[in-house]
Parts: C-alpha cells; sequence; structure tokens
DNA sequence: CAGCATCCAGGGAGATACTG
DNA sequence: CAGTATCTCCCTGGATGCTG
C-alpha cells in the first residue's frame, strides 16, 4: 500500500485529487496549495449543523413536518429543553426551519422545513444513509 | 444509483415528508412516530465530522492525497497541533483516512484517504458545494 | 404549552514545551 | 519532521424555575 512518491514538491503543490469538496470557491478554481485560501469552512451553516442535536433536530423537524416544540423534545428527549430551543433558533436563523406561532390558548408553535431546508435535506440524504449503512 | 423509497408499506397512520434522512433504520421502517427510536445518530462517524476541523482535515487530506502533517498545519493555519493531532486519529480510526509511516530522517508520515474516505467525498461534495453557495 | 433566563459542570480546543 | 504531554480556558450543553 505504501506508494512511492518522490520529493518533486519543490514549493508549489498543485497536484491534487480533482473534483473534491476541498476545491476553491465555485468562482475561482484556486485551492490552499495557490494560497491561503480556505476549504471546507468551520462556520456558516456547516458549523450549526455540526452541533450537538442539530442534526436530529433538524431531522425530526423535517420527519415530523410540522413539528410542534413538544413533540421534538419526544423525540429527542437527551436534549434539553435549552438546547432544542437553541438548535431551534440557530436553524431557523440558517433559514433552514421556519416558525410558525399561533397566538391561542394554549399557545401553538410550529416548526417546518423551508425550501432551503428541503433541499438540504435532499444533499443531506444520500450521505446520511451511507453513513448508517457503515456503521453496522 | 437512484434510490427509490416508494416501498413505504402504508406502514403507520402518521405520515411523514417523503424520503427524509429521519428516516428509521434502512432494515426497518419504524420512525420515531412509531416508538422512540432515533433518527440521525450523534454518534459514530457523524459525530467525528462534527468536531471542529474535522472536515477541513478531512477535505485537506484529499485535495492533497497525499498530505504531510506540515502540510496540513499550513492548510489549516487555525487548528492547533494537538488539535489536528486529535482529528487525524479520529479520521483514522473511522477509517477514512490512512496513516502511512515512514522510518527515515527525517521521520515522514503521508495521510491519504481510504477508499471510505473517497466515497465519504463523493457523497459529501454536492453538500458542500451547495452549502458554500448559500453562504454568499 | 412553549421557551427563555440563570446557573453550573464537563469536555473540547488552544498554546506551549518537549521527544523520537 | 511529526507529533505527544500538559495545562488552562472557554463554550457548549444540562437542569431548573419562571413567564406569556
Amino acid at each position: 500500500m505504501a506508494q512511492e512518491r518522490d520529493d518533486r514538491k519543490a514549493s508549489t503543490e498543485s497536484d491534487q485529487a480533482e473534483g473534491f469538496p476541498a476545491r476553491g470557491p465555485a468562482t475561482g478554481d484556486s485551492v490552499f496549495g495557490d494560497g491561503e485560501d480556505c476549504l471546507c469552512p468551520a462556520t456558516g451553516t456547516i458549523e450549526t449543523l455540526g452541533r450537538k442535536y442539530a442534526l436530529q433536530v433538524f431531522c425530526a423537524v423535517g420527519a415530523l413536518d410540522p413539528a410542534r416544540f413538544g413533540d421534538l423534545e419526544s423525540a429527542i428527549p437527551d436534549a434539553s429543553t435549552s438546547t432544542l430551543s437553541d438548535r431551534l433558533d440557530e436553524l431557523e436563523a440558517e433559514e433552514l426551519i421556519a416558525r410558525e406561532q399561533y397566538d391561542e390558548i394554549p399557545p401553538r408553535v410550529e416548526y417546518e422545513l423551508t425550501d432551503e431546508g428541503r433541499e438540504l435535506g435532499e444533499r443531506l440524504t444520500p450521505l446520511v444513509e451511507w453513513l448508517r449503512g457503515r456503521e453496522e
């Protein structure tokens, strides 16, 4: 498995696997080999989704759609109310889910996916299914 | 790989969004609506990838392939050596990357993607590109 | 019912120094 | 060069009580 590689990397290493997520911005082609341009950022939506329970919350909303707060608490019992609330806020801030409030008594709130959220779900599905498959 | 999941056998009365990652295990059909069965787990590979810089490290390895420790440090300057080391260990434990050590002087170590890692990269690409696009 | 404010504990991540 | 070892620190996340 050890493949011989010559130390031909003088300074500018431009040899890279093609079509990898680590590509530069969609507009350009420079990778970090060309500069200090970053790859998959640790910020933004990825960061949000990486937080604890974020993915579960997102999936639960998508599965229940619409989902009420209590439903989500039942679905993800390990997450505390505050955590759940935080994740919902963050997902809403990313415009992946939408919050619908009904001023009734008792109060009712429903969370549902936005179009963006649905799109994300589509791109997420093959990934999650693959990950699931290899867990076992 | 087209996936048809129209095989919903009208299992339960509760209808849910179609084809969402929040499905039960691939083997079964029960969703959390049916029980407390969990959806996207917060454990395993997902947890590993969710850690800080994990995705960057993974992408950087895939982009450089093979990647040396120093290269990765340069590529992801925000991550400390210990963090980088941790992420590499974890990714290796998940068998997404492979570590190749050459007992030379000076010592040399190369990280490269495994086949599994490459598969993950493929499934990750559309997601990352989409995320990138909407960040702006 | 929904969810925020507060407080607190744990662990992950950063910085640095040191070794094979 | 390629990491470990250690220490601290901050942030995340858990628990609870209270409000609209």
